[in-house]
DNA sequence: CTGAAAGCGCTAACAG
DNA sequence: CTGTTAGCGCTTTCAG
């Protein structure tokens, strides 16, 4: 493993400069002559020199690196916001550090324990559906360490905030529905714990209650784990064909596949006529069969913000006092 | 920014220990006595200490994090395989830095110069459509910069690769279509520069081959891009038409999807007779209309054993000398 | 304008 | 078994 690479002391060495000479230099300050500034760059230049950056970020207690802690990477809106992120990082010289957590609040914490102990410099998250304790989380605020919260994001936490407008693209989607002459809508939906969950619920009611249809309970169904196990899904619409619904709005990616997949498997064939809504990022969600009308978010958009917004608490010079929450428009695809 | 941390220097003074002490009692070291160990211990954990890892990779000259250059992150292979690397990575306590190229050569040597310059321990890497010079990447790896390639690899280098069978995956494809009574088979394939393009290209010469069938230079038509812009895959089928293929073999996840949403766009209604088989990691394939038979490839699995080559590599003791290709069967999923 | 020296937090000879 | 010291590569006072 022994790929050396030139330092600032062989540069200084060879032109017979002392390294903090070098060192300034390099980095363009005003206290060295042009002459000097030339000769240095143009000899790091040809023997293509390259700073350090962990020695850099030991002397700067900063890494240029933040991390991401996600449910899934393998998982079309994830890695959507994932690009979204790269992209900014990328303009602006910072490295992107991958965990998942698989829905798991002991692994998010775990995630988040490391990231934080590796010295990344600040934390992009969304909250993973079992989590319940933000404790540690906000002891980690507290104490200056940058966190934004995107898609899942935590009421009782004040943190720069990305998320979608959950509330009206759910009510589009149901006016959609409706619409088309449905009447006993059903509702299949994520964990409760999760601010989407509400805010996405919300949606729902107002659209019924804007239209004068009654709202039945009975016809919500949570899946704890957000789709993530098939079988959460398949007792779900076992219990909802009892309710007799001839329509679902469906909250989430893996939920509205999940759904579609068990109706394909051929158990609920008598359903077709169900019509069927959903969040769902999917790029391929016009090939569906059956077919689904899409609330999409804006993934990559929403990345991008959130890793706008980390980096300038990252580089802001005071203590960030008024966070605020971003905003984004959904969009419907409609079958 | 200022969430100060607990370092070896404090936990000597407040333990009345050297700094060395401390160090070697942390790092369980033989020399020192159980009972210091014991004090050490109990105090570290009770002001919570965390070892600076930039300080332990400035002196140790390692990062414990590996880099991965792809194409793409929001494509249903690639971001399995990162989930796989990533379930690697975390077991052994390194960090996953991504980089993107979207094809881009260019961006694909900045990324590369990047990571390896910001001290990543080595790197995974799957080549972009564009790339022919890989001087550069030589230059590296003979510097002992250690790089596993995965799916597209460089057939010049000598380096640990794992790749999916794609000769034998799409033998199984075209048989499967030949079985289905067809004749005239299409192929769709992406960039000839890269090695999957000629692998699969040779699999699907043998099963035409083994069936007594011709092979017909004007059916096989290359999409530069790999289907990263839908006319490619437009301007392909307009030419395929003319030649009244009655099945096709797609090489690659955007093409084949790609395809479909070409198919769906109306302009080929007549075509509904032709059949359909292509590469393609995307689960909700079995969703799609029109069918399509799907290969597989084993992406999770090719990222962890890449990751676990990386990671034995970086860890060795010596250079490698013997560098073997690890190659995952792929599995046909019919419509 | 340039150099000497200290230090970021950690590890590892070397001495005792 | 423990402490002293030097040093990883870089930046930055402080002196000149």
């Amino acid at each position: 493993m022994a790929y050396e690479n030139y330092t600032i002391k062989d540069i200084a060495k060879a032109l017979n400069l002392s390294p903090s000479t070098v060192s300034r230099a390099l980095r363009d300050s005003y206290e060295i002559s042009a002459e000097t500034k030339q000769i240095v760059l143009e000899y790091a230049e040809k023997i293509n020199y390259r700073a350090n950056p962990i020695a850099r970020s030991l002397k700067e207690r900063k890494s240029n690196s933040i991390g991401i802690v996600i449910s899934e990477i393998a998982n079309t809106f994830f890695s959507q916001v994932i690009d979204g992120i790269e992209s900014v990082a990328q303009e602006k010289n910072y490295q992107v550090v991958i965990s998942q957590t698989n829905e798991s609040s002991e692994r998010e914490r775990l995630n988040i324990e490391y990231l934080y102990s590796r010295s990344t410099d600040g934390l992009l998250m969304t909250l993973s559906s079992e989590t319940t304790d933000l404790s540690y989380i906000e002891r980690l605020i507290s104490r200056g360490f940058p966190i934004v919260f995107f898609d899942r994001v935590p009421n009782q936490i004040d943190a720069f905030k990305v998320i979608a407008d959950n509330k009206q693209g759910t009510f589009d989607a149901v006016q959609y529905l409706i619409d088309s002459g449905k009447r006993r809508i059903a509702h299949l939906t994520g964990s409760q714990r999760l601010s989407i969950t509400g805010e996405r619920l919300e949606g729902y009611k107002n659209a019924l209650a804007a239209n004068g249809l009654p709202f039945n309970p009975d016809l919500i169904k949570y899946c704890e784990y957000g789709g993530l196990h098939l079988e959460e899904i398949e007792i779900a619409i076992a219990e909802l064909v009892k309710e007799n619904y001839d329509a679902i709005f469906i909250s989430g990616d893996k939920l509205s596949t999940g759904y579609l997949q068990a109706m394909k498997n051929n158990a609920y064939l008598e359903l077709n006529t169900i019509k069927i809504a959903g969040f769902t990022n999917s790029k391929v969600v016009n090939l569906f069969s059956p077919t689904i009308t899409a609330v999409s978010q804006p993934a990559f958009e929403m990345g991008k913000q959130a890793a706008e917004l980390l980096i300038r608490q990252i580089e802001s010079k005071y203590a960030i006092e008024e966070f605020e929450t971003v905003v984004l428009p959904t969009s419907l695809i409609k079958e």
